[in-house]
DNA sequence: TTGAGAGGCTAACGATCGTTCGGAAGGTGG
DNA sequence: CCACCTTCCGAACGATCGTTAGCCTCTCAA
């Protein structure tokens, strides 16, 4: 892919974060490119396209973050990993990281269907991490690991609205995780 | 506010949600409601009233639901019931939900501004409670109280894109703070 | 030196957008 | 019975939408 198309894909997912994707048009495309309108179908064949291309960048980065967590060692490691490897995503690619969590949902078709597959795929490895935690007895015998996962997500699908480029991430990440695993209830009245 | 007003309200909060602000025409609207698309300016004025109408009609409910909540008494309870009325919310009006937590970033101009700091309250009213929880000594004094009130936040926030109404979310928001409060880790390795 | 491909321009297309307008039907209160 | 108010219709408005077309101008490899 040329320099210039690959531009044209960062601006589409910087524009689309900012206003939505059908809140921008190609006019708005084209003006943050410098160039006429027109001239963008040199490059794709739709709008739709930039939509789709922007989402699969945001599927491929979440699954090669979490490709990188160790899948063997204690599970309550694997999920600090996991927390940052995502908060990660999110802070280093914020734009693809918002079309891939609120702006997905434009896409038609094949496409959306492919999507939905491939979110539902990283939500559910998120999930097995734990389970087995609970499997293995690192987590309570008696977690609900279906809610505790959809906790762990909550806090990862929701970081793009507050998560700035630059933030210290694996802190984050690990003060969450602290917050998970060990409550915030005081050691007296448990 | 006459019924047919109402009654063209609530179409909107529902297509708003369903296909996003500006995924919405007023020809859809004018569909939705069985008429021409010229009869909706008998009731509004513009599509960003609507918008706006919807916005704050979430804004109130969501501050409702908290006003409701005890404002002494032991926190941990307090907390449970703000996170019980939050996912109440919710449930009951998920269209206007919606709205107020992925929608209100196209109001544009004052309206906007006075959305944000209703929200910028609403939030900061989550956060006392885990602030008051730490200083009274019901949460752990070594707590991160701002990250503690951004995770119930995630959860709350996040639940619009999957709570379906019908759910009982009683039980969903003491799960939450069960898990919250005491974590996940098994009491062997803590 | 030539020719091909990449990238851009201008102009225009049909469609759809949000909005306006004058008029008419129907019900309500005086 | 009349005057009014609400609600809707039908038609049109200018603006903007995504997309297409033909043509021009570089760059660079053959």
């Amino acid at each position: 892919m040329s320099a210039r198309r690959t531009e044209l894909t960062r601006t589409a997912a910087r524009l689309f974060a900012e206003k939505g994707y059908h809140g921008t048009s190609i006019g708005d495309l084209a003006e943050a490119m410098g160039v006429q309108k027109g001239s963008l179908y040199a490059h794709i064949e739709s709008k739709a396209d930039l939509l789709w291309e922007v989402a699969r960048e945001g599927s491929a980065a979440f699954h090669a973050a979490l490709d990188a967590v160790a899948d063997e060692g204690p599970v309550v490691e694997r999920i600090r990993a996991a927390l940052r490897a995502h908060l990660r995503v999110v802070a280093e690619q914020l734009d693809v990281a918002t079309v891939f969590v609120r702006e997905w949902r434009y896409l038609e078709g094949e496409r959306r269907d492919e999507f939905v597959t491939e979110r539902r795929r990283y939500e559910e490895r998120f999930r097995a991490l734990f389970r087995e935690g609970r499997e293995l007895g690192e987590l309570r015998a008696d977690l609900d690991d279906a809610t505790a996962a959809l906790l762990a997500l909550s806090a990862a699908n929701w970081a793009y609205t507050w998560l700035r480029p630059g933030s210290e991430t694996d802190e984050l990440a690990d003060r969450f995780t602290a917050l998970l695993l060990d409550g915030m209830r005081g050691y007296a009245s448990r």
